[in-house]
DNA sequence: TTATTATGGACACTACAGGTCTATAATAAT
DNA sequence: ATTATTATAGACCTGTAGTGTCCATAATAA
């Protein structure tokens, strides 16, 4: 249970492009060299994050990349969802077993038993929980935040050249 | 980012461990049919709670698993590693890249510098801190606060026969 | 001694992460 | 218009981890 290579990838270059001039693209060379991984792969990544509208691309002489929403507006959670996908962090399988039947909630055979359709497993419960707790924390941490952090530490290099 | 399906099975095992009889140990049969799952995997996986100490195995006639501890001494988190392994939820690569020379913490360079070894990203100390609030909430949640749950819920059916 | 049960190893299959390469499309500069 | 540049999409490859089966062996109680 990791976190991919891709969602490393994917937070460091937009750290990068949050951390560049403004209306000022960075095209996938400076970013593949920035990181240390190569361009044909990071493109792929980069062109998920458009696909989703976190980063715009521009085609041609000097294009690249942006952000397509400030650095405030995009969360942790929000990267980690693109490249990861949004599937739950926990499913039960064998739903049908003897086991579901007794750990299964009774009152959802109840009354309003229409609210939600399956019947859910105390352990699916859980870990539910836990993810939940898990994405409040990430929607909490931004671009921005860790811009913040780092500047506050005296790395004071921005990317202007 | 998922969970395996072999840590799904982990805790529905050790939940019907625990509500089971004490002193009653039970075998792979039961187990395996209860879960819906087969008994060469869940063997397989058994071994691995026996090797880490969460359940004692008897082989031989009337022989099976029970758990080594009380229910309320096995957690979430403890299940969770023994399965899924113990390495961090995030890592970055590339450590020696120019990013990383930007988001490392420029403190440890400073005084107390051989505190921690490494030179920590920012990307990854938020992703710590995720990790940290994770584990906390899956330590509050045991074997026993299940079955609690189960129970309180009208699920009266325990495995007394 | 025998029947039963867990254990460990070998093996197979599949899916996916990680990565490369190439052809194509779009864009800006000339 | 042409050309150089840049992103995009697709095909393809590789290794590894998850999921699972099967069999031989060891340990134990009856």
């Amino acid at each position: 249970m990791q976190f991919s290579k891709s969602t490393d990838y994917a937070l460091h270059a937009l750290l990068h492009l949050g951390n560049s001039e403004r209306c000022n693209n960075v095209g996938i060379k400076e970013l593949a060299s920035t990181l240390g991984v190569s361009e044909s792969y990071l493109s792929k990544i980069m062109s998920k994050l458009r696909q989703d509208g976190l980063v715009r691309a521009v085609p041609g002489v000097n294009g690249g990349y942006e952000l397509s929403r400030s650095t405030e507006q995009i969360t942790f959670l929000d990267v980690i969802q693109v490249i990861e996908g949004r599937q739950k962090l926990f499913e039960c399988s064998n739903t049908d077993s003897q086991q579901h039947r007794l750990l299964a909630e009774e009152e959802t055979a109840g009354r309003d038993q229409e609210r939600s359709g399956k019947c859910e497993c105390l352990v699916q419960k859980v870990m539910e929980g836990a993810e939940q707790h898990l994405h409040q924390y990430l929607r909490e941490h931004t671009i921005q935040s860790v811009l913040d952090e780092a500047f506050k530490h005296g790395n004071h290099e921005t990317n202007k050249k």
